[in-house]
DNA sequence: TATTTTTAGTTAGCCGACTAAGTATCCCCA
DNA sequence: TGGGGATACTTAGTCGGCTAACTAAAAATA
């Protein structure tokens, strides 16, 4: 609680952000994607066929963000878009089986990402770590003055 | 432990990383400041006329990376590169003034975001997530294969 | 009905991370 | 002493965030 000590617990918070991005981006390089794929792909592989508006919400970006990862994830054949037959101007985004087929050889490497970063982590620290980080959560959220927050059981986040 | 649990704890961290992120950038903006230079700030306000490499080496990024930083804050006016006079290849990096100036600024703020970070921490809270972020530190540092690794007490990070 | 406003999506440009390739300078060794 | 390799930095191009400005289509309103 002091500065001192907050100070030292925020330059870790550092840290481990940096060595997770490395991380992350070494593991998806194994798959052949890039670090802002996997959320897309998670969220898709659930439910297919949102608009681009929508699943812009769903992962906290703006619609311009997502409109560029589309067009790089068609080029690669991960996704499709189709028109919407009731309005011209929505265009609805969906899974192909090479986007099915990359997402469950992500989803492991995901998995590893997340034993390596709580490795020897006892049942109660793993607990106690999910509080805290939880308390962080919401202490952000309330400070970045969040209209739609992150949901506890949501899709956001990664996987 | 449970894969359950870490998944769980990953998708908080996840939301985290993400809202840390753009608090950061919210608050950096009242002092003018992008979130890649305060840690080049903080570090040149403790030592100055450090050569290009040694600064990337400093902040864990690569050169070509702190050269375009450079050419951004040396055309604010934060900073000024200035030859080696031993060594036509290098230059050293200064600090001006007003970079000077700036970096006052840019500490309040940071402490600004680290209180928010950890609002609602009893002194055990702190301590404990110490122990478990210095703990993920070393996971993902190991993972990485990191040849220099982050030093507990260093600048690395940011602040 | 015609016009205005709102909505969906795109495009362009910035920032910071990266790699790869290029230039300039220094150093070492034959 | 000359040449080849190492070192320092820059440039160009990629990815994923963002904002701002634009187009096209639907909806609302006069």
């Amino acid at each position: 609680m002091t500065p001192t000590s907050n100070d030292s617990i925020s330059r870790l918070f550092f840290q481990v952000i940096r060595l997770h991005y490395q991380r992350n981006q070494m593991l998806l390089d194994t798959v052949g994607l890039y670090p802002g794929q996997p959320p897309l792909l998670v969220a898709l592989s659930r439910v297919d066929g949102w608009k681009q508006k929508e699943l812009a919400n769903l992962l906290h970006i703006k619609a311009a963000t997502l409109t560029v990862m589309l067009g790089r994830m068609e080029k690669s054949g991960f996704i499709e878009r189709r028109q919407d037959p009731n309005d011209q101007r929505i265009s609805r985004v969906y899974l192909t089986d090479k986007g099915r087929d990359v997402c469950v050889k992500m989803q492991e490497v995901m998995q590893t990402l997340r034993d390596e970063c709580f490795q020897h982590f006892s049942p109660e620290d793993t607990l106690t770590m999910q509080r805290l980080f939880g308390q962080m959560r919401d202490n952000l959220a309330q400070a970045v003055g969040l209209e739609r927050p992150f949901k506890t059981d949501g899709c956001n986040g990664q996987e």
